[in-house]
DNA sequence: CGATATTGTAACAATTTGTAACTGCGCTTT
DNA sequence: AAAGCGCAGTTACAAATTGTTACAATATCG
């Protein structure tokens, strides 16, 4: 989905030179591979010796303390690239919550085709730029907000389809406990919450990992906290438009 | 002191062709500017029109929700940049703590040289993971640690010098209510969790901004959790030695 | 169709927060 | 220099939120 977006945009308002390939088709080329739901692409402290273009499919990026708490540090969607990185190990483990699909790329030769073409450049570092917003709003959402926030955030972000819009019908695929392990509470808060917006008519159970929005504005509101600007839902994560401005520090 | 560490990289050790200028260096020329304790380099939604380095003194970076919840996304030191963007907008107040010393770039210049100078772009790209890791431990730490985490990863990190080496003298320039909006509980928490800690004896204070860690063992396995890979204290911030692996996603 | 995993519910416990009084330090004023 | 003020910080106690534990209900998978 995000691949599409940058390949429209690369088509038609090429901010670059001539309309240059963007680094999705870097992966082009590359035979898919396939995982099934529950198995590792990779695990923290691995050798970082590829990248992985998401074809299809959802994951989720785990990293674990030693006493055996979980975090999520993120779900990745199709078109997210993962383990991009200066450093020579994983960060994180990354597992497959759905059947996936990838297309795999050395690091080697990434970073050869990076430091060819300037545009491939300057578009992973505007992605790193977005992924650091999104960090940050990660970290307001983690830190300030209640149970009740965090699950309407959530659910608004996973209401988003490809283009930013919210639809009605809301897919969860991954489970409460990883739901949980995201938004830093436990399954039995999440559950809680999730049974008080049922309840309160705002949204409605279809499937097991299904709901309906039966009220957007009132989740919206719930969710709300520092939207004053842009009047819209949360900005947790991956959610292109209205993006604002990011400010990274540390200096050289 | 983060841009003493790098002006000497690059005289030694030169990832770069020559040893050619850091990234540091496109301020050296620049004036100074001081702000008073407590003054705003720039508003949140400010249009992001320039960057700065830290010359001297230390900042808070702070986004604010619309019902008054306060969130101080990170701590500014002597050599830290900020201001880089790819938006048009700051994402978050800077104020200054202690008395500041800046300088200030424009961004269009900045924008210019980064544009000319290859290696200064890397410098850049190379920050922007480094912040990418640091913004994703303050996630784990918001998420999943108690109160008596928090601040033991706070004190640690405070103690750090320019080289990443833990000191036993702290000295620590923010309030409580800045530390308690930098790890997401209340002054009160942080005080009794800080008197705990005395009471334990593992640090002593010695000054009403100032303290010293007398078992620092202690403390460091109070903050511990998931560093059993470098053995020492959690990676907070800002924490040069031993830092692994980033891994981003979000793809092309 | 039965076994297993996931989810929901409820009572109880632990942690964290809220409230409010109080201390101590630094500053101004007299 | 002493008194008075204000602010940051501390502490005690009550309240709220969240986490724990246990068990029932429901889906999923072989």
């Amino acid at each position: 989905m995000s691949l599409q977006v940058v390949a429209i945009r690369d088509a038609r308002e090429a901010p670059i030179p001539l309309s240059q390939p963007g680094l999705s088709s870097l992966f082009d080329r590359q035979p898919l591979e396939r995982f099934d739901a529950g198995s590792a692409v990779f695990w923290e402290g691995d050798d970082a010796a590829h990248l992985f273009q998401v074809t299809a499919g959802i994951l989720r990026a785990v990293r674990l303390l030693s006493d055996g708490r979980r975090i999520i540090v993120g779900f990745l969607r199709p078109g997210d690239l993962l383990g991009v990185s200066l450093k020579d190990r994983y960060l994180y483990t990354v597992e497959a919550i759905t059947p996936v699909a990838l297309r795999r790329l050395s690091r080697r030769r990434f970073e050869e085709e990076i430091r060819r073409q300037p545009q491939l450049r300057d578009q992973l570092f505007s992605r790193l730029c977005d992924e650091m917003t999104a960090a940050q709003d990660q970290t307001v959402l983690l830190s300030r907000r209640s149970a009740d926030e965090k699950v309407a955030n959530f659910l608004l972000m996973m209401s988003r389809d490809e283009f930013g819009n919210c639809t009605r019908i809301v897919d969860i695929p991954m489970t409460r406990l990883d739901m949980a392990d995201y938004l830093g509470m436990t399954i039995e808060t999440v559950s809680r919450t999730i049974t008080k917006l049922t309840n309160s008519g705002i949204i409605t159970a279809t499937g097991r990992r299904s709901m309906m929005v039966l009220k957007m504005d009132a989740l919206r509101s719930l969710a709300d906290g520092d939207n004053g600007e842009t009047g819209c839902c949360q900005r947790v994560r991956d959610m292109p438009p209205h993006r604002d401005g990011l400010t990274v520090w540390k200096s050289a």
